[in-house]
DNA sequence: GTCTATATATTGATAGAC
DNA sequence: GTCTATCAATATATAGAC
């Protein structure tokens, strides 16, 4: 039964991933996280310095869960294909969102509120997903900067339904709004077929 | 100088709105909240049973406050110039969104965060601007289901601009969006207009 | 390396003096 | 009606036994 190094830091932070998306940053108190992890609380301060710093692994966390996400999205389809099934992927978990919020919109809410030093970690958050569909956008024949600015709006607005999905406890708020975006694609990709 | 029923409720209450602003429902304490309004901490018990008391009551002057807002946006004009007008108004806003975030938004999300009781007063808070934007709408000649649904979707991709204009530290998500909005409103205008 | 026991500050809330 | 003194619970964090 010999274990090499614990598992008790992976365990705390999947622990405090899952109770910072249900409560926010600031809801759990550590002896809460330690209790869900079964790692007892004083020890909690062993593997991370202070609360920050477990507030931090959990950032790390969703950057590279979203990242490798992200790229596993339709591989072998067009980006306009990949765009379309992202929204879609979306649109299918309305009842979770509606349930429970989205966990990185809350996040990067708590990162900015929660003032310096976290607050930069904002921006990290939500980069992923913004910079794949601006890559996406790009490939689709998108101008760069047309790209950049078009990506943050449709990223917003599927945010923006998600949001509101909770404060309602409404689902059907994300479906017509994921619509809206695919349209919005389609007219994006139509102007670029004429460069070729 | 001698105040009748004095003002400290009141004052509690418009701290306590600024604060919650500021740092999130959870974020400040009765102490703090009691220092900015300068009334005893030991003294807010007496003016709200308990903090949740507090917290209703910062919902109900939100709630009122919209109210009176949206009566007042550009009462001369035609729904659609409303709507618009409206839209405006909150990208000359984009600043303050970029920096401090939307308060509805947050605080819609903190009320349901926070589980029973104060959970069903998520709704309560963005019901003044959803019921605006649906009664512009019908009375621009939308059917009244499709107004409710539009008006849903138009406050989600606005609230959404916010919280990323805001999580980005940018306040320039903001702007196009509000532009593609009134393009939408211009769209639904046009068919009704044959209904006539 | 792991965990217990504890220190210290702050939380929401109460009792009762003025 | 107003405010002071204080409570019990809980917060983060540390020191040191195992």
């Amino acid at each position: 039964m010999a274990r090499g190094p614990s598992d008790k830091k992976e365990r705390l932070v999947r622990a405090a991933v899952e109770r910072f998306h249900r409560d926010g940053l600031n809801g759990p108190s550590i002896a809460d996280i330690a209790r869900d992890a079964d790692v007892p609380v004083g020890n909690v301060f062993y593997h991370f310095r202070a609360r920050d710093d477990l507030v931090r692994a959990v950032v790390d966390h969703w950057v590279e869960r979203m990242r490798s996400s992200m790229g596993s999205v339709l591989p072998e389809g067009t980006p306009e294909q990949r765009l379309k099934a992202f929204l879609d992927a979306a649109a299918k978990r309305a009842d979770v969102y509606a349930a429970v919020g989205c966990p990185l919109v809350a996040l990067a809410r708590d990162l900015r509120q929660s003032g310096q030093p976290l607050a930069p970690l904002a921006a990290a958050v939500i980069r992923p997903q913004l910079d794949w569909i601006g890559s996406m956008l790009s490939a689709m024949g998108v101008r760069k900067t047309e790209a950049v600015r078009a990506a943050r709006t449709m990223l917003a607005t599927l945010q923006g339904s998600f949001q509101m999905a909770f404060a309602l406890g409404d689902p059907n708020v994300i479906r017509p709004t994921v619509e809206g975006l695919k349209t919005q694609i389609a007219a994006l990709a139509r102007p670029a077929a004429t460069n070729r």
